[in-house]
DNA sequence: ATGGTAGCACGGCTA
């Protein structure tokens, strides 16, 4: 079972890229971020042509998030009505018993903006969110997390530190999820310095300056379950990309 | 060069 998270940033835009996507890779499951669509004028048939279920919560112009399914998704939660300030950021649903939450966590613009205390806000409603839904059993979180956990999640600690996505209060929300038993399955099967984020301006991929910002997140159940992980780094080669690739894990049954 | 690129939507915001 292939389970994916991907920021396609902007769901039309990459409408070509990700039906390739979906059949080259054929994923059980994808949590999609940065729709940029409202539900109305999503690209449903993308999805049900291939035998798909989807399920969205969208927003005008920014934020969006989806999971596709080949298998039935269940009992859906729309919105984190606690923390996401009314933009469209988080979706779960059951899928064969585990729980899926599918997040775009806030950017955060600058340490010293508005944006940045909105972030951790969100993060303080989301952990608390995450942990009433453990106690139902297994859960994956799946998303753009905007924060890079480790020195190696970035091209350049000594740059980074005290920056956006690397900022001491971010890395105490990431470890508050590890807390609540969540493991980030990923990073062990990744060659050092693999990365999900490569801005689209200075040239960033060529120089590989990038960071490990997306994410999966596993109950210890799932994480037993584990058989591979990886980054699908080839879809940020490509013509017209987003600027973030997909990462993926395989479960056994 | 307080820049650079991309997407939405058509000016400015977000990332």
């Amino acid at each position: 079972m292939l389970i994916a998270t991907w920021n396609v940033n902007s769901i039309k835009a990459r409408h070509e890229h990700l039906g390739a996507w979906l059949d080259r890779r054929r994923p059980d499951v994808v949590c999609l971020q940065e729709l940029k669509s409202i539900e109305a004028k999503l690209p449903v048939e993308l999805f049900t042509s291939r035998g798909y279920q989807l399920e969205a919560l969208g927003q005008p112009t920014y934020n969006g998030v989806a999971i596709a399914s080949l298998r039935p998704i269940t009992d859906v939660e729309r919105g984190l009505p606690e923390g996401d300030e009314g933009q469209a950021r988080v979706i779960s649903g059951v899928i064969d018993g585990v729980r899926i939450v599918c997040a775009y966590c806030p950017q955060g613009s600058e340490v010293e903006s508005p944006k940045f205390a909105y972030k951790l806000r969100f993060f303080d409603a989301l952990i608390p969110h995450i942990a009433a839904r453990l106690a139902c059993g297994p859960l994956i979180l799946a998303g753009d997390i905007n924060i890079a956990p480790l020195p190696d999640d970035v091209w350049d600690d000594v740059e980074m530190k005290d920056q956006v996505s690397y900022h001491p209060l971010e890395h105490e929300r990431f470890r508050a999820l590890e807390g609540l038993g969540l493991i980030d399955v990923v990073k062990p099967r990744l060659a050092p310095r693999t990365y999900t984020f490569w801005d689209y301006r200075e040239l960033s991929f060529r120089r590989k300056r990038g960071m490990r910002i997306d994410h999966l997140l596993v109950t210890a159940d799932v994480a037993a379950r584990v058989t591979g992980a990886g980054v699908d780094i080839e879809e940020r080669k490509k013509e017209k990309p987003s600027d973030h690739a997909p990462v993926w894990l395989t479960l056994g049954e």
